[in-house]
DNA sequence: GCCAATGCCTAA
DNA sequence: TAAGTTAGGCATTGGC
């Protein structure tokens, strides 16, 4: 009676019959996955790395309730490379509420009868005839992590309903006003009613994101081939992501890329225009190179070396054998270029429009139906997103540009732009227009399109394999125990949450359910008032390393620390047993609790330093490149918890925390400036008198009035841990590097030669907030500041900085300057269009002399910034048209 | 011409 | 339903 869990290999209703032409004649044994032994639960352990994970409703095993019960699913591979589809059983969804006062045991019944039957009658309908939505009420000792009451553990009921979707009603109705027997009518607080099951079940569970699972001989059982297997969720062993169980399975990587033969100037659309090839790559994760090439094709087509190419007559039967070609090569990661929201939709909806009935099914459960969907992901980071949403039971759909648009600021995101930035590589260059004429050619045009297509499913491999992609994604899913496909479909809070329920369900405690309501903003940071200018001499830079979550750590800030007002001495704490932040608010100390939120951030920091250890010592490249990804993922996550406590649209704010963080922080890098220009002076014996000339939030740029870079390595390290023993313990100030020279233009704007590594060589230019790394700017403009900015820092000469913005500037006015250079703003790109043609490139060129004039200008004269500027052009309205003599 | 508000993007 | 934070520069726009 169980939903089967299986991939179509030439059973099944995935029959590979031909269907016309071609595609089971040429199917090839290496598209499926090596055979499966025999499982024999009596005998066999199941160890199997579990890579995504859902749940579905069904019909309870014999004796339990009647109507549907949630069934947790994991999807994984073993280390053999077969596929398991994981049942996992007799999980269920809950939450908590205070106990009422005078509840005792002997209300349970009551309260669970009288909750049923309010959450049933709140059903508009009641389409599955569910009879029962509250499946249990216990009595729980527990304690709210909201504030430090003095550890009062206290009576909670732990509510348990028949499925997910029942959790939201209840919540409501109990928030709402509830009453039961003889109590009164009671408004009550819930606790965890708003988590995602999965998250629920895997916190409970102790599964992370891509962790190893297994299953001892005797607890599950078999049901079909290729291991699907039925489990009860207390007997499954999840083990954390350590030692061996830090691998990853052989997982099978496909990436695709279709070709559709759009009308002349017009996008495809998939009602009217025929898809025409479509290129599949498949790679097991951690080899070098694919070991499936395929381009299906609509017609006939050459013969490609190294790759296998299926033609077929008729554009259905192309659709249908692609869709068995991915069911029996039965991928667990799908990728592609944009993808989501073109590929597949496109394919989707060009099958429906065809009735290719078969098609729809991509995912690896038999009967479920892929489905398109839209979706409106709105965040402060990433703007409003509305993305396709299709599902894939089982495979993670992993689109490379959602990943590079998450994770990297880039200028251009076209495939060719980034292969081009990371790769050094470019794509096969076919213009959109000559798709279609391709096409009507003959084998041979066909198959140049064909070469085309499959560069463009290859490059997004070759990407994901150089951005370590699938390995970071997943160090970060085990880091903080969501599911891998969490990380690309939700936002930073989800990460934290998981984290904050594993780590309290440890002591007893809830989290709260918060409504949201938008309050006042905190103060953030200190930006330290720049002395503006250019420094021929070493500046040194000295960095909290992780500060904010450093200061959390060092005092203890935390939900379950945080007094409320007045609350200290209704507990009879001591002054020694708590202490009162910059913003005033109040927290106990270690000594009397340690707080979850401290107590998260070690684990974070201390994994990341035993992973960086590990790195060290780390000779085989792929660990290597699993710890890394490791580190990375603990830093990023440590520094986003702060966020969270400040994200007052959230899951649990507590401005408390976030604005004490900031508030020490900015008490911090004052205290900073005050201790190094105090201790570095003339009168103490140094060189000359320490000059703080800028910092922002946890960094201060010091002038030393050494004049070589290793004295100012030498005096900076020395002040960093000086003054760190001012602070308590893991706060730490760090020695990061030294600029020589130095350019500050502006708060956030500076530019300088960065010296780390050696105090001989720089390691490089580093530029901040300036119009070279902002992508509002065409890439003239940035160009020509980079240029600028060389000439001052590292030939040391202004005059040939403004004598190369002349000349650009008179090449743009003269027109020997290519628009494709001009255009990168929407602004701009607006008015290229508007002015199309002969217009457009006067229009763009007299905008970006101004803006390259108004830019170069305060860079090439900042020696003099304060003193000399001429007065017919000062000020921030300076433009050429003010200043013709300097255009010469 | 001055200004505040707004949009965009960055620093940290 | 879900959505990390604030500070801040600079171009544009629109009202006066």
């Amino acid at each position: 009676c169980l939903p089967i869990c299986r991939q179509a290999e030439g059973t099944g209703v995935f029959s590979p019959k031909l269907t016309g032409d071609l595609f089971s004649a040429d199917l090839n044994p290496r598209w499926r996955r090596p055979l499966a032994a025999p499982l024999e639960p009596d005998l066999d352990t199941l160890i199997f790395q579990q890579i995504d994970l859902d749940y579905y409703l069904a019909p309870p095993q014999p004796g339990y309730q009647s109507g549907n019960v949630p069934i947790i699913r994991m999807f994984g591979v073993t280390d053999s490379g077969n596929s398991v589809c994981c049942h996992v059983h007799g999980f269920a969804p809950y939450f908590y509420v205070p106990a009422p006062n005078g509840f005792t045991s002997d209300h349970l019944s009551e309260f669970k009868r009288e909750l049923n039957s309010v959450v049933l009658k709140d059903m508009r309908s009641n389409k599955d005839n569910i009879s029962v939505t509250v499946l249990a009420v216990d009595i729980t000792r527990k304690e709210s992590m909201y504030g430090y009451h003095g550890k009062q553990i206290s009576d909670f009921l732990r509510i348990t309903m028949a499925m997910p979707r029942l959790i939201a009603p209840a919540k409501r109705l109990l928030e709402l006003g509830f009453r039961f027997g003889t109590f009164p009518m009671q408004n009550y607080s819930t606790y965890e009613a708003n988590i995602d099951f999965e998250i629920r079940f895997m916190v409970d569970s102790g599964v992370v994101g891509c962790c190893w699972i297994e299953l001892p001989k005797g607890t599950y059982r078999v049901s079909l081939c290729q291991y699907e297997v039925d489990v009860g969720w207390t007997q499954l062993i999840s083990h954390p992501a350590e030692g061996e169980y830090q691998r990853i399975a052989p997982l099978r990587v496909l990436s695709f890329d279709i070709e559709c033969a759009g009308r002349k100037g017009i996008f495809p659309e998939a009602d009217k225009d025929p898809v025409i090839q479509i290129a599949s790559m498949v790679q097991r994760q951690g080899e070098k190179e694919p070991f499936i090439r395929t381009i299906f094709t609509l017609q006939s087509c050459s013969s490609i070396v190294g790759s296998q190419v299926l033609c077929f007559t008729k554009e259905n039967q192309l659709l249908q054998s692609w869709a068995e070609f991915l069911r029996t090569v039965d991928a667990d990661i799908v990728t592609g270029y944009n993808i989501q929201n073109f590929d597949l939709p496109y394919l989707l909806n060009r099958a429906a429009t065809l009735k290719v009935n078969m098609f729809p099914y991509l995912g690896r459960v038999r009967g479920i139906k892929s489905v398109l969907r839209d979706s409106n992901f709105q965040s402060k980071q990433m703007g409003r997103r509305e993305n396709k949403i299709l599902n894939m039971e089982g495979r993670v759909q992993f689109d490379l540009l959602q990943v590079l648009l998450r994770d990297y600021k880039l200028r251009s995101y076209t495939l060719n732009a980034v292969s081009f930035h990371f790769l050094q590589e470019q794509k096969e260059d076919v213009q959109h227009s000559i798709i279609t004429d391709l096409q009507n050619g003959n084998e041979q045009t066909r198959r140049r399109l064909a070469v085309y297509c499959l560069k463009d499913a290859y490059l997004p491999l070759r990407l994901l394999q150089k951005l370590m992609c699938v390995i970071n994604y997943m160090e970060m899913a085990r880091v903080t125990g969501v599911p891998l496909t969490y990380l690309l479909s939700r936002g930073q809070q989800i990460k934290v949450v998981s984290q904050l329920l594993r780590q309290a369900m440890k002591q007893g405690l809830v989290m709260p359910v918060v409504k949201i309501e938008g309050g006042e903003d905190y103060t953030g940071a200190t930006v330290i008032e720049p002395e503006k200018g250019y420094y021929s001499v070493p500046i040194a830079t000295l960095d909290f390393s992780s500060l904010y979550p450093s200061i959390m750590m060092a005092h203890n800030l935390c939900y379950t620390t945080l007094l409320q007002k007045g609350s200290a001495v209704k507990l009879g704490l001591s002054p020694e047993e708590f202490i009162k932040t910059p913003t005033g608010d109040h927290f106990v100390k270690s000594s009397v609790r340690k707080g979850l939120l401290p107590d998260i951030l070690e684990d974070l920091l201390s994994a990341r330093k035993r992973a960086k250890a590990e790195l060290k010592k780390e000779t085989d490249p792929f660990k290597k490149q699993v710890l890394d990804g490791r580190q990375l993922a603990l830093k990023i996550s440590a520094n986003s918890v702060y966020g969270f406590t400040g994200a007052q649209v959230g899951k649990l704010p507590c401005l408390e925390i976030s604005q004490s963080v900031t508030g020490f922080g900015r008490q911090m890098i004052e205290q900073t400036k005050q201790l190094v220009e105090s201790k570095y002076t003339l009168s103490n014996g140094y060189p000359a008198d320490a000059k703080v000339i800028y910092g922002d939030t946890d960094s201060v740029m010091v002038k030393l009035g050494v004049d070589t870079v290793s004295k100012a390595m030498e005096v900076g390290r020395e002040a960093a841990e000086w003054v760190s023993s001012h602070f308590i313990p893991p706060i730490k100030l760090e020695f990061e590097k030294v600029y020589y020279p130095y350019l500050l233009i502006n708060k956030k704007r500076y530019a300088g030669l960065y010296f780390s590594s050696s105090a001989e060589t720089h390691d490089k230019m580093d530029c901040k907030g300036i119009e070279t790394v902002r992508r509002d700017n065409c890439t003239l403009v940035a160009n020509l500041i980079n240029t600028c900015l060389q000439t001052i820092l590292i030939d040391r000469d202004p005059q040939g900085a403004v004598a190369h913005a002349k000349e650009v500037i008179s090449d743009l006015l003269c027109n020997r300057i290519d628009i494709s250079q001009l255009v990168i703003t929407k602004e701009l790109t607006r008015t290229a269009q508007e002015y199309a043609g002969k217009q457009a490139h006067v229009e763009l060129a007299e905008r970006i002399r101004s803006t390259c004039w108004r830019t170069t200008f305060p860079l090439t004269h900042s020696t003099t910034w304060n003193s000399s500027c001429p007065s017919h052009c000062s000020g921030s309205s300076m433009s050429v048209h003010g200043c013709p003599s300097l255009l010469a």
